[in-house]
DNA sequence: CTACATTGTTATCGCTGCCTACATTTGGAG
DNA sequence: CTCCAAATGTAGGCAGCGATAACAATGTAG
């Protein structure tokens, strides 16, 4: 029988994925490197060699989140046509759906956000989705779908809406069913917020 | 000079502050029972008296967060004439003021509304508030100056708003200027999406 | 082949939450 | 008033944690 390598091969991949796993069942604080390090069989002090930190495991997670949501939403809006109704309710519905299978990474992205010494790495991948979101106020305001008016006042609501649906289909206030119909509640209201006067 | 005396006198009410403070200042992974221990000149131990586990002393601060908004609110709603608009800006101000000031609180009491053995209490003390938001909307219905529909589909869209306001409000994903700004706006888009059509 | 950078191991430190056993104080029943 | 039980605080110890330093194995560039 073969005695396990001294190298594991690829542990900063393994520890990540051990590390989400765990995050999405037992939430952000009960995430310990040295259990990690068991998991996937090796020394207690191996995952520093990747991750200086736990902190800093816990920003290459959230930045990881960060990639994979931006780039679905993008693909959301390439599979839709140009009228602003339809490119909000796609943003809208691929946001929640990120959030609601991804509850507490999503927690754990947004949560590093008011950190002073978050990692750069991190703040442009946060940028790039409110980013996201502003084109598509502007590009609804170019063609007339949108009332007008100052962009970033303008975003505020829809990462409003966003940022509300999430907390709610994440944490769990109402029942599931509930957020279900108040989804689509909630997108009318949107856009009847937006619409030109 | 008198020693200390064996009995503190009100170490559970001491705690409750210096926790409240450190949560203030340093948020809730960095509260440490023996530090809130020492800090009140008692032994490692002591505050295990008051607080079974760490999670129930975090637990105790939620709930006297939840008390402290639902009455400001209350307040604020007595202060307040009887129109729809006038009380949904003030109940959102007095919300979005409690956010801005306790900000890691509220954070800590949503982040438990999800956790199965969360206490009763707990549990009780956020009923509260939403009952007081759905009354609201229900008040606004009555007199015509909401849209009719089913209740609880109804006062998601003001949940919405107000979570996401606070998580914008907290979190710093926006400049302060920008928020206070926005706020207006956001309660703004909000009568218009309420308004009956 | 050798020198060096990378990646893992071992050992240790100080910290934490929590538990059990013991000490002191307080307050109420008799 | 006295005594006893409950409430409250102390002492000591346990296992787990994150972090670091010193050392070992491995891969690689020249």
């Amino acid at each position: 029988m073969k005695a396990r390598p001294y190298h594991h091969g690829d542990l900063r991949a393994a520890l990540l994925t051990l590390a989400e796993d765990t995050l999405r069942a037992r939430g952000p604080a009960e995430l310990s490197l040295r259990e990690l390090a068991r998991e996937a069989g090796v020394s207690p002090a191996a995952p520093s060699r990747h991750f200086k930190t736990k902190q800093a495991l816990l920003d290459a997670l959230a930045i990881e989140g960060f990639q994979r949501l931006t780039s679905a939403m993008d693909a959301s809006l390439d599979r839709v046509g140009e009228s602003f109704g339809a490119r909000l309710t796609a943003v809208a519905r691929t946001y929640l759906g990120f959030a609601a299978a991804n509850g507490a990474l999503l927690e754990l992205m947004y949560g590093r956000k008011h950190d002073p010494d978050a990692s750069t790495e991190l703040i442009t991948a946060m940028h790039r989705l409110k980013d996201l979101a502003t084109d598509l106020i502007a590009d609804g305001q170019r063609r007339g779908e949108v009332r007008p008016g100052p962009l970033d006042l303008m975003s505020l609501p829809l990462f409003v809406a966003l940022q509300g649906l999430t907390q709610l289909a994440t944490s769990g206030g109402f029942p599931a069913d509930q957020i279900e119909a108040g989804v689509d509640e909630t997108i009318a209201f949107i856009l009847r917020g937006y619409a030109p006067s």
